[in-house]
DNA sequence: ACAGTAACTAGAACGCAATTCTAGAATATT
DNA sequence: AATATTCTAGAATTGCGTTCTAGTTACTGT
């Protein structure tokens, strides 16, 4: 194991292992033919691969499409993390949550689309735990801060579970209308309008 | 034609045509057998048709999700729009356009759930451009009334496609999160929350 | 009322795609 | 080295979307 890393959405390096190379074609099948149109023979052709090691690796159509999710999931999250983790003020970590999100739509427009097509398959499906639990991870630390901030009065006392939406809500919406060319300007050259909208939504003082 | 209503999904009588029972069995295997999982076949026992009766309608597959989904944003456009109507200032426009999506999203669930799930599919099937018009026909008249606002300095000078995402972005978000039991609180329970932050996005002054 | 036409319904037959199954190859474990 | 485990292969099966042909109902004009 020379190489530990996960074969990442970002990486142009030829994937290894026989899984790998599965989702990667996955994603190019997809792209060619939408969700519903992409077959497993296309992918298991355009990888060089059989049936059988995709059954053996993913269950089925829908565990691939899940697994292919739940790794996207991995990748988007990790993008935002350095830069949250360096964040040392609500604002700032409001603002690295925002701008990861609408950095890495925008260069992977792709796999951001196949995450938006396949998100309710997965929800309604058995990985739906795994998402869950992602998604904890993605929002846990951020409540924690937002709690903090509430607490010393910069934060506005709103219901607990629309914190998340009053903050990606509209920039995960305009992604969506970015990948569907209903808008044109892509989504992280708005990050100062989507940034400054989450702000006010739950700060106390909202123009300072 | 005694009855001249469209066949609603708020409507609990039982559909007349053909057509409309075909749809409502659609929702019905939908919310039994999620999207991918329901079938030609279920739908068309459910609705006492036959196969040929639903290909003559809907041509295929695509097509009935198609239909459905643009009834339900029909029904849904026009659930909130006597309130828009009644609606004279720029925040009483904001309000019925979010508290209208709420309270739809909320005793539609079914419905709700369907439309997201199907939305990716029917913006890229040969019903998009249908799609793409009753957007325009749902955020024009409100972009007209933003823009006089604009002009008046009561509303931010913004990047044009940004602001129905901030209007109902984060709503949208949260009533994804509720369909998918990730928050408990009805969406129409925060239209205040949601209200605000859309007011406080767009507006000069946030808090008056 | 009646013929003629179009809209609609029916369901058997077809073809493609997901899935299953059995066997065999590669890799790990002792 | 022997055995077990993981992985790969691809033919066979099954199920579902779609097509097709025939029949029925509802309209239209005379």
């Amino acid at each position: 194991m020379t190489d530990a890393s996960s074969p990442s959405a970002t990486s142009v390096q030829a994937p290894r292992s026989s899984r790998d190379k599965l989702l990667d074609s996955a994603i190019a099948c997809f792209d060619e033919h939408g969700l519903t149109g992409m077959t497993i023979e296309q992918i298991r052709r355009h990888a060089n691969s059989s049936v059988g090691s995709m059954y053996h690796h993913f269950g089925n159509r829908e565990g691939l499409i899940a697994a292919l999710f739940l790794q996207l999931l991995d990748d988007q999250m990790a993008r935002s993390r350095a830069e949250i983790d360096a964040a040392t003020t609500p604002r700032q970590t409001v603002r690295a949550l925002i701008h990861g999100y609408l950095d890495w739509v925008t260069h992977h427009p792709v796999e951001a689309r196949f995450m938006y097509a396949a998100r309710s398959e997965v929800a309604t499906s058995s990985s739906a735990g795994s998402l869950k639990e992602k998604n904890k991870q993605r929002f846990g630390p951020l409540l924690a801060v937002l709690k903090a901030g509430v607490e010393s009065g910069d934060i506005r006392s709103l219901p607990r579970e629309t914190f998340a939406s009053l903050l990606v809500g509209p920039s995960e919406n305009y992604c969506r209308a970015w990948l569907s060319d209903r808008v044109s300007g892509a989504p992280v050259d708005h990050t100062d309008v989507f940034v400054e909208a989450a702000w006010r939504a739950i700060s106390t003082s909202p123009i300072d």
